[in-house]
DNA sequence: CTGAAAGCGCTTACAG
DNA sequence: CTGAAAGCGCTTACAG
C-alpha cells in the first residue's frame, strides 16, 4: 500500500532536491540549463539530470506560468473549428507554435455575439499569451480593450475597418473581381451572387466587388440577382432557399457563392434544380481547402490562401511578443493575394 | 504617465482587499460566492463585488490552478486537426467541454510516434485533467502509463485491443461488413478493399470484415483486391497509386474506401480513369461528415456518429473525474452502431 | 462575522 | 560553486 501511495506521489523539484541533498534551487537551475551559469558542477549536474530521469519528474507548468508570467499558450477563436477552411487555419497554427513552443486552446464562436464575448474572458483568465481571431461584428469592443491592454492579437480572415489591429486576409474585393470578371469572360451576363448577412467586412467587399464589377460590364440592376441568407441555417433551409431564389429568378447564368459553405449548399441546389455546371451555370466559390477539387470541372474557386494566413498570423503576432508599445504594431495588415483557379473548361 | 501605468496593471485580489478595507481572503471568499458559508456581511459582500467590476478584476486562472490543482483544461490528441472528422470531433467536444467549464488544448501527431509521446507528455507538464484520443499505435505504452497515474482519459476512433482503457468507437467490423454484403446484393463480384498500412486496429477491423464477408460470398481470392499503401502520400501519390492499381486489376467492380480521405482520393482516381459510379463501380466510404454528399449517386457511406462518439467520449470522461481506482471504469467501452448511408439507387 | 498565515510548485534575485 | 528567502496570485484551513 505504501509502495502504491509513493508510486502515485507526483514528484517535485523538491523531491528531487532532498534525494540529491541539495536545494530546489540548485535543481531547477540545472534542470533549466543554467548550470554554467550558476556555475554548477558537472558533476552535481549529472547526478541531479539523472535523478530526475529516474524518479519520473515533470515541470509542472502551472507553477512555471505562474511564477514566470508566462503560460506558453494561445488563444484561438474561430467561427466554428468543424469547418475545414478553420480547422485547416487550426492545423497550421498548431504547428507553427509548435515550433515556438506554445500550444493552442480554441473555441468556436458561431457568430454569437455574447459567447464571443464570454470566449475572450474566459482566454483571458486562462492567461494566454496571445489572441488569434476571426472576429465577429461584436467582437469589436473585447478585441479593441485587449489591444489597449498590449495584448498581442491578430484578426484573420476578417478584421474591423479603419480599426488599427494587425490583420492578416485574403484581398476579397480583388478576388471576387476576379471570379466575376472570369465568368463575364465565359459569356455569362446574369451573375447572381449568394452570401450570408452577417456583416462581416469580409462578406461585404466580396459583395461590393461583384456589385461594382458587373456594374462595369453594364449590369447595374442587381438586385434580383442577390441572395442575402441569415447565418445558421440547417443545411436544408440554406438549400431550399437557394433553390427557391434560382427559381423565381430564370434568368440567371451563373452564380457567385461567397463562402464554402454557401458553395456545398448551393451546389446541392444546383443539383436537385437539375442544372448543368458549366453547361447551364458557371460557378464560384471562395475557399481554400479542395473539398470541391472532385466536382464536375467548370466550378471555379477563389482561393483563400488558409496556410499562408495562419503563418503570417502568427509572425505578426511573434512580432508583438516583444513589442510594449502598440504603435509600433501599425502597419501590420496584410492582405494576400487571392488565387483565381479554373478548374477544367468551361 | 502614472495615469496610462495604473491602467495598465493588473488588477489582483490584493488590489480590492486594499481598496476595500479588507483581507484578500474576505474578497477571495465574496467572489467565490462563499459569502454566506464565511457569513460576510450582505453589504460588505456587494461593496467588494461592485469594487471588482469597477476596477475589472479578472481571476488569475493559473493562480487558480495551482492551489486548487484543477486546470480546468482538457487535453485533445487528434491525428489531424485539419480532417474534417477530427475536427468535427473537436467542435462537439468544445461543446460538451463548455457545459462543465472545460476548455480544451488540441493537438496532431499525424501519425508520428515520436510526436505523439511528446504531445501527451507537454499536456501532462500544461497539467490537463483528462485526456481525449485518437491514439497511434506507438501511443500505447504512454497512454498506459497515464491510465495507472488515475488520469482521465479516453479513446476514440480506436483503442488498444486486450487493455481496460475507456473507448468509443463505431463498430467498423459491423460497418465494413454491412457495406460489402450491400455491395454485393447489388451483383458486385469482386470488391477491391483500399485502406493505410499502419496496424490500427479500427482498420484492421474494417479489412478483417471485408474479408471474411467476402469469403463468406465464395470469394476467398481477395489478395489481387487489396491495396494498402503507406500513410502522408501527398494527395497525388495517394491518387495515382489507386489508379495505378485499378488499372493492374480490370477484374474489379466495385471499391470499399477505408477512410474519408482515401475516398476522396479514390474518387479523384476513378474520375480520372473515367469510370462510373454506380454504372462501373459500386464505392463505399467511411465517414461521418457529408463530405461526399453531392458525389453522384450510388456512393455509399458508413456513417461514423461523429457526434455520438464526442458526447459518450466527454461522458466517459466525466465518470472518471470522480473516480480513484481505475477499476471501476471497467466496462466503459462502447461500440455504437454504424449506419449505412445508400445515396440515390444503384 | 473577518483576518493572518500557510502553501500550491516553481524561479529569481541575492547572499555567502 | 551553492543555498535560503521571497514571491507569482490565489484558496483553504484556522484562529479569533
Amino acid at each position: 500500500m505504501i509502495d502504491t501511495v509513493a508510486f502515485m506521489k507526483i514528484i517535485t523539484i523538491k523531491d528531487i532536491a532532498r534525494e540529491a541533498g541539495v536545494a530546489p534551487s540548485t535543481v531547477s537551475a540545472v534542470l533549466n540549463g543554467k548550470s554554467k551559469e550558476m556555475r554548477i558542477s558537472t558533476g552535481l549536474s549529472k547526478q541531479i539530470r539523472e535523478l530526475a530521469a529516474v524518479m519520473g519528474y515533470h515541470p509542472n507548468h502551472t507553477a512555471v506560468s505562474l511564477r514566470t508570467g508566462k503560460t506558453k499558450v494561445l488563444g484561438l477563436i474561430v467561427e466554428d473549428i468543424s469547418n475545414i477552411f478553420f480547422a485547416a487555419l487550426a492545423k497550421t497554427i498548431e504547428d507553427e507554435a509548435d515550433t515556438i513552443g506554445f500550444k493552442v486552446l480554441y473555441c468556436s464562436t458561431e457568430n454569437d455575439e455574447q459567447k464571443a464575448k464570454e470566449r475572450i474572458r474566459m482566454l483571458t483568465q486562462h492567461q494566454v499569451e496571445g489572441f488569434l481571431l476571426t472576429p465577429t461584428h461584436g467582437m469589436q469592443e473585447e478585441v479593441i480593450r485587449l489591444a489597449e491592454k498590449n495584448k498581442p492579437i491578430v484578426l484573420m480572415d476578417r478584421y474591423f475597418p479603419g480599426i488599427d489591429i494587425p490583420y492578416v486576409v485574403v484581398d476579397n474585393y480583388e478576388g471576387a473581381k476576379m471570379g466575376v470578371q472570369h465568368l463575364i469572360a465565359k459569356g455569362r451576363k446574369r451573375v447572381a451572387f449568394v452570401t450570408v448577412k452577417l456583416g462581416q467586412v469580409q462578406m461585404e467587399l466580396r459583395k461590393q466587388a461583384w456589385e461594382e464589377t458587373m456594374a462595369l460590364h453594364g449590369q447595374t440592376d442587381t438586385g434580383k440577382l442577390l441572395l442575402e441568407m441569415p447565418y445558421h441555417n440547417r443545411p436544408e433551409a440554406a438549400i431550399s432557399s437557394i433553390m427557391e431564389f434560382l427559381q423565381a429568378n430564370p434568368g440567371i447564368d451563373a452564380v457567385f457563392f461567397a463562402t464554402n459553405y454557401l458553395g456545398v449548399y448551393g451546389l446541392e441546389a444546383l443539383k436537385n434544380l437539375q442544372l448543368n455546371i458549366p453547361g447551364d451555370l458557371g460557378v464560384i466559390c471562395f475557399d481554400d481547402h479542395d473539398i470541391f477539387r472532385l466536382y464536375p470541372p467548370g466550378i471555379t474557386i477563389i482561393r483563400q490562401p488558409v496556410q499562408e494566413i495562419a503563418k503570417v498570423a502568427m509572425q505578426l503576432l511573434m512580432e508583438q511578443f516583444g513589442t510594449v508599445h502598440k504603435s509600433s504594431c501599425a502597419g501590420s495588415q496584410r492582405k494576400l493575394e487571392p488565387e483565381l483557379i479554373v478548374r477544367g473548361s468551361s
